[in-house]
DNA sequence: TCAAATCGCTTGCAAATCGCAAGTTATTCA
DNA sequence: TGAATAACTTGCGATTTGCAAGCGATTTGA
């Protein structure tokens, strides 16, 4: 199924890729928390259905934003990987994660305060430089 | 209806409200197509359903990302206007346009590339900037 | 070596959401 | 005062979402 696009706004057209409750979750799943099986991205938090999960996955590859690949010798787990284009997102989370931490909190006070959200609030540039050099790491083992 | 939240994660919280094919779209044509009224965003390109955009036009309200206003002397017309959390949604818009403009040329050719374009991919915070200092002065216009 | 477990899905079905078209109410204009 | 306009609301069919169950291929362990 081609991609659907409503009109030429740059704005739109990527809320026609992105603007749904799980692309950009799975993303941020794989940056920042590591996830790169089938198996991974069931057992989180955020427990996505396997049906919409294999959807998803299917299309972010589709567009480009992820790779499917296997280890060397295990043929029966696949691993996702984030693309350039999809490493590229990095700063569109940042931007969500900072809005949420600004102006969500009195909504929805159990919010995480972590570390890492410290270090988003305090150098936003920083954070993603250093989630984006983790990955890139990860990525230089794995392939 | 209370705004369910997924877990505790900044990023997923944002997108449990932000995550669709509306809302920042709406904030889109708020902030830089200067619509206001219900039957402007009717007119738009994107022809957004009267019966969604009353909606999420209501859940914007209850969520304080904008308000709803009359002038003056016109009770038949309403005026919906940003507030400071919704125009600290400027930044993801941003980045979702840069996205865009870098990542979806090759799939979606006719994405605008006119003056705004070049100027968001030369300079993204002049351009986050002047959308920002543009839309306060018609605040004060309104207001 | 073969049975059990694991992984990565797919399928069926029910519930929720989306979106078109038409209708309704209140306000303003001529 | 009658027509036009703005802002919705309602009905209903189509699409999407999400749970539960199942299935085939691969791997592990006795």
């Amino acid at each position: 199924m081609p991609q659907e696009f409503r009109c030429d706004c740059p704005f739109t057209s990527a809320l026609d890729i992105l603007g749904d409750k799980w692309m950009l979750v799975i993303v941020k799943q794989m940056l920042l928390e590591g996830k790169e099986t089938f198996k991974d991205f069931t057992e989180s938090d955020e427990a996505i259905a396997t049906n919409i999960l294999s959807t998803k996955l299917k299309l972010l590859e589709e567009l480009g934003i992820i790779v499917k690949t296997q280890r060397p010798n295990n043929k029966k787990t696949n691993l996702y990987l984030l693309t350039d284009k999809g490493l590229a997102l990095t700063p569109i989370l940042v931007e969500l994660a900072t809005w949420s931490d600004k102006y969500l909190r009195d909504i929805h006070p159990t919010i995480v305060n972590g570390e890492g959200v410290q270090l988003l609030r305090h150098d936003k540039s920083a954070f993603a430089g250093m989630m984006l050099h983790k990955y890139r790491e990860k990525l230089d083992k794995v392939m």
